[in-house]
RNA sequence: CGGAGUGUGGUGUAACGGUUAACAUUCUUGAUUUGGGAUCAAGUGACUCCGGGUUCGAAUCCCGGCACUCCGACCA
């Protein structure tokens, strides 16, 4: 499951295809241009399927946050999306007047089950059998898995779904220092994870209301105006204040004061929540310290929303031609045009960039079609892959082929023979 | 869940209550062309969301349902 995806193809041999228009009942821009390209399929409201494109995307996310969250101490498991009833009863939260977006089903046998929109209480249950005694802590388990939740109302593409893949990481620890410890670096692990999907300038550490076991917790606020909460940002100090908890006391604590803050637009890409003994004392997951008490773990949780991630991308890169993919998210690292396969040259010269590239390690989507260039452009500028290598006769003849970077207007001609050195 | 709006080939649009539902694009075939979705020809593709009703006649008007979009509320 955890495999890189690192496969090169010929574009001829890809399904998906392109097109020149948004279906009109999509007016979010994420899902306009994810659709457009062929990266994501609507199956109805607040339903998106993954298409090879778009899957491979979701996938480098998947990895970046894996590789973040492994270096943090997180284990990786995968829990049932099927859950019991008489467990959130326990903790007051199967009621739908406690918690209104379940989709609940039922049994042959008449029995209600859940289908997962978090995973607190079936992880503190599990937990159970492998945490008894201080020793046993801390511990930290993560997964991806599938969320399901009955929005009222779904919207905005890929970034507000009714079925959603999520990073959710649960922490174990003894007691509240040893929380907060923990906690602290999974700030550092998120600033990480959002660096490297080319987030990292528009997302902002934002306080927010911390429930009763801690004063705040915090999420990570991309600016956007296709977001639905508003924060008061200090762009130089690199936070900002969640406006539900933006008081005077707050920005006091903060040491920051209102001429500095900016009000903005944003879309919660993750968040991390000291949870305390709030699942852990009904789900009785106890431990005996040092002195043999039995004791409350203290817990934590930590999400990221996959899809809200890549469709946070999307809308803040992107320009009027189509997506223009951050490095290290991009569905291949290069976009190989042959401006004319039929021509022997060019396309004896790209066959062989494209067993180059990938001995390289570099994944090569290799547009081997016989179409117009200005289709093939427009194909390119649209799926949004950084770099383009384009081989057409007029450059080739001097032994040239261009290389373009996708954010940039800008092509360069590189000698053939140099082109490896140059993107190495 | 409250409010508003929209449902017509795969996609985007058009059609006064009145022929065989039109145009563009996509797709197929052929010709021509090859540095920004070029051109030409032929062809495929629609019980106009579903169910009722009004009418000589409904894509069009009315009622109900469903779906979708937007605004609001909600968002462990």
């Amino acid at each position: 499951m955890a495999i890189i995806d690192n496969h090169s193809m010929r574009q001829s041999a890809l399904f998906t295809k392109t097109r020149r228009e948004a279906p009109k009942d999509e007016v979010a821009k994420n899902a306009q241009l994810l659709i457009r390209a062929g990266f994501i399929h609507k199956d109805m409201t607040g339903v998106y399927s993954y298409l090879p494109l778009g899957l491979k995307v979701l996938k480098k996310i998947e990895q970046i946050i894996r590789e973040e969250m492994n270096e943090l101490g997180g284990q990786e498991l995968f829990l049932a999306s099927l859950q019991n009833k008489e467990l959130w009863e326990k903790t007051n939260r199967w009621d739908d007047a406690a918690v209104d977006i379940w989709f609940k089903t039922e049994l042959k046998n008449g029995a209600f089950l859940g289908l997962g929109m978090t995973h607190e209480e079936p992880i503190t249950n599990l937990m159970r059998e492998h945490i008894r005694s201080i020793k046993d802590l801390p511990v930290a388990a993560y997964q991806f898995q599938t969320k399901f939740r009955n929005e009222l109302r779904a919207k905005s593409g890929i970034m507000r779904g009714r079925e959603f893949l999520m990073k959710d990481l649960y922490s174990f620890s003894k007691n509240e220092q040893s929380h907060f410890e923990f906690y602290e670096k999974t700030k550092t692990a998120y600033t990480k994870i959002y660096q490297r999907v080319g987030l990292g300038e528009s997302t902002f550490l934002t306080f927010a209301s911390g429930g009763i076991f801690a004063p705040y917790s915090h999420e990570f606020q991309t600016i956007t105006d296709a977001g639905e909460d508003v924060i008061y940002v200090s762009r130089e100090k690199r936070i900002a204040i969640n406006k539900e908890v933006y008081t005077p006391e707050v920005m006091k604590e903060l040491g920051v004061i209102a001429e500095e803050l900016e009000e903005v637009k944003s879309v919660e890409v993750g968040n991390i929540f000291t949870l305390g003994t709030r699942f852990s004392e009904p789900l009785e997951l106890f431990y005996n310290d040092e002195k043999g008490e039995r004791t409350p773990v203290f817990m934590g949780s930590y999400g990221i929303g996959l899809g809200r991630v890549m469709g946070t991308i999307v809308e803040t890169m992107s320009d009027e031609k189509g997506i223009i993919w951050p490095a290290e998210v991009s569905p291949f690292n290069i976009h190989l045009i042959s401006l004319d396969p039929k021509d022997e040259v060019i396309r004896s010269t790209c066959d062989e960039l494209y067993n180059a590239f990938q001995q390289m390690g570099k994944s090569v989507l290799y547009d081997d079609r016989d179409l117009r260039p200005g289709e093939k452009f427009n194909d390119a500028d649209l799926i949004g892959i950084p770099l383009q290598i384009i081989v057409g006769s007029k450059n080739l003849t001097n032994g040239m082929v261009e290389m373009k970077e996708r954010a940039k207007n800008m092509a360069t001609l590189v000698p053939k023979e140099k082109i490896f050195a140059t993107i190495a």
